[in-house]
DNA sequence: CTCTGATTCAAACGACCGTTTGAACTATGC
DNA sequence: GCATAGTTCAAACGGTCGTTTGAATCAGAG
């Protein structure tokens, strides 16, 4: 099999998006990635400038690709007609769970690392990841409210601003194990049932 | 008007769930706690033994009037038959907004501490916003089951699981501003809406 | 080969971290 | 008054933090 020899920077970002995803920001420690990565600790700031700057490239190289997705299908489901609610729901949930989750164990890494800094106690931090995301989440809140005109703006903003919390809730698996009672094992099935419950309260939860 | 005199372990704990709750607990350090409280270093170690025994103490303190109250809802909810779903999330969920939003700046100083300990990076801090709501869930996520026979067992769970997030996320106010539209300044009207997000999420959406 | 720019390295920088020490102060009871 | 327990204090402890330095190593072009 082919293992193309994973430059300094690139072993960089995978521990970081890694560690940064188990112990946050601020409690993770340049030298603990650069160990973990078989790197001089002087080389975060050779190939990044600082460790905000390395976070930053990991937020951006972790979000592409699902930022890509949603935006297919969203173009897919626009040129189609006008979308429904559960349709756009399900085109911005799954490209977090599924694209992220289905794919062993370096997905999983990559959702809870995206979950861990979209709720990061630092205000700063946050912004990172609003950043990565900003155009798009626009486009789907647009037709959110195209796709529920009995729902008040607000009313659909704030169903939006839970999907998203729910969405990095399980990206993170910040609640598991669950109190009193076991987790969702298959990712699909989790899928499901979010877009399931979300589906539910965007329909008949949001009444202004 | 009567103020009679913070001790300094009050001081500690008052300025500690303000700090704890803006910048996370790694992301806070006990030198800037006690200057902010008009206290000595040395004072976090006299008083409580470590950083993390004062987050442990502001957390119990923090979360023993929500967990009294919502007790007390549950005891008079059962007391007169079997709840139903509905006033069990709101039992549930109004000791956390109400309780908390409603008493101006302080309360709001709490339940951002609050919501964010719940959701630390760390795992060993989540646990202690685990360790002081954990009986109190057990009884709620069992009354939930009852209220909705016809939902798997899993499928309760995973919704109150969802209740959890969606209020610590509230609480934390950790997606305000919201990206493209206002948030909800009226507490009350947060906790309507949010309570109406759930039961219609609970209701149609938990087909396991 | 030499030259050049990119990369890696050990080492150190000053700053800040949580914690500890031991003396100084305070309040209360005798 | 003295003694005692509770509390506060300045100062320092050893460690770790993110960052910087300047030399060593590397790869590729001429």
């Amino acid at each position: 099999m082919e293992t193309p020899v994973e430059s300094t920077r690139e072993r960089l970002l995978n521990v970081a998006e890694q560690r940064f995803g188990e112990g946050g920001y601020e409690g993770t420690s340049l030298r603990a990635i650069t160990v973990a990565a078989a790197a001089n600790i002087a080389a975060v700031n050779y190939h990044f400038g600082s460790k905000e700057a390395l976070l930053r490239a990991a937020v951006a190289r972790a979000m592409a690709p699902v930022n890509t997705e949603r935006r297919r299908r969203l173009d897919q489901l626009e040129a189609a007609g006008t979308p429904s609610a559960e349709q756009l729901i399900r085109a911005f949930v799954e490209p977090g769970l599924d694209l992220v989750l289905r794919r062993g164990e370096r997905g999983a890494v990559v959702a809870r690392f995206i979950g861990r800094i979209a709720f990061d106690p630092s205000q700063r931090i946050r912004e990172l990841y609003v950043a990565e995301s900003d155009p798009i989440e626009a486009r789907y809140l647009a037709a959110l409210r195209t796709a529920l005109p009995h729902s008040a703006p607000e009313a659909v903003a704030f169903g939006y601003v839970n999907m998203l919390g729910l969405l990095a809730l399980h990206q993170s698996q910040a609640l598991t194990p669950a109190p009193g009672g076991a987790e969702l094992e298959d990712p699909g099935k989790l899928a499901e049932n979010l877009i399931a419950f979300l589906v539910a309260a965007f329909d008949r939860g949001l009444r202004a």
